[in-house]
DNA sequence: GTCTATACAGCGATAGAC
DNA sequence: GTCTATCGCTGTATAGAC
């Protein structure tokens, strides 16, 4: 509860994470500084470094924590929903969340980012995305064997365009805050993947 | 020529301009500086702040000079390219052509850092993808009409959907230059679109 | 058109008191 | 766990010489 350098334990610590969460999302990691974070929570920069000890490490424990949702919400999915379609709708739905909160989703902003980043958060995005792609892969390939989905090409191919699909309605979208903007493309990326031709 | 806070002109302007714009697509509004571009064009800070008053209006000036490419472009393919389904492939390869430089759209990176920019930046921006998105609804509806071309729908939210498809494939193959994930996933973008169903 | 010099604000970060 | 105080650096921007 006490370490430094930790992403766990206090109430603060949390509160941190929340507010800087939506500081990435909304104006990038270049975007924000501790002092945001501190005002904004009351505290000063200097309190902000006992819980992480610098901006890298506040972002790795984001991004950690960020993909650990994720990846607890697609266990949830593959464990409630048989149907492929279905559970690529589920998928489509967390993307939605996100857009009606006017934010991006943070690895789609910290991906914008990249290069600037320290290495290790490089890493972590990349390994974010990877496993969205393998997670998207397999949707897609189970749905064309079960007929629920439908395309031609290598299932790795349609789940770059529906990633890359959603990350990018997710980027125009909040442009004017028009989140209908964002659901039209996502429903027309779907039809597309639909087993009876739109 | 000697105007101050203009973008046109001077051989250095011009200099000036394709440093930034790199910079931008590289790294973002929010991740390079003044000093960034004096470094690596020798001169110095101060030299920069006689062309353009501020980063605020050297954003500008990119943007504008971009805008007016772009729109250029798709004129010129109006002008040359008579199939609808053919002006849309054209339409990608511009986009494709930024992805092979590893860059980011000037506009897609601006969208991401949306809410940091000066005001008439943030205006920009919209139009550039307002002007976008009417220019592809045009040519979807045209494409539908002469049977190039197939969707359910309207013609907007499937321009909404290759717009934010590529930029979002643009976003995430440059996080290991991967450029042929961005073809495919363009690829699968178009096929979605074909006349007789992928 | 480019320079030196400088101002001034903001950043991330650290030391040490409480 | 949070504070004050301070450091060193970088950022944008300006004034004025050349």
């Amino acid at each position: 509860m006490t370490d430094r350098t930790n992403g766990n334990g206090s109430a603060t610590t949390v509160r941190i994470l929340d507010v800087a969460e939506r500081l990435v999302q909304t104006r990038g990691y270049n975007g924000f500084s501790y002092g945001d974070i501190a005002t904004e929570l009351g505290i000063t920069r200097a309190a902000l470094h006992y819980h992480f000890a610098g901006k890298a490490e506040l972002g790795q424990a984001l991004v950690d924590r960020y993909a650990t949702r994720f990846a607890a919400a697609l266990a949830h999915v593959d464990a409630t929903v048989p149907d492929a379609a279905a559970r690529l709708q589920r998928y489509v739905d967390l993307y939605t969340d996100v857009a009606d909160d006017n934010r991006m989703c943070l690895c789609g902003m910290l991906a914008a980012e990249h290069r600037t980043l320290p290495e290790p958060l490089q890493q972590a995005v990349c390994a974010f995305f990877k496993s969205n792609t393998a997670w998207l892969r397999r949707v897609l390939d189970e749905g064309r064997a079960d007929g629920s989905l439908a395309f031609t090409g290598t299932a790795e191919d349609s789940a770059a365009m529906v990633l890359g699909g959603l990350e990018g309605a997710m980027l125009i979208a909040r442009l004017d805050g028009d989140v209908s903007r964002f659901r039209a493309a996502a429903a027309r990326l779907l039809a597309g993947l639909a087993p009876v031709p739109a």
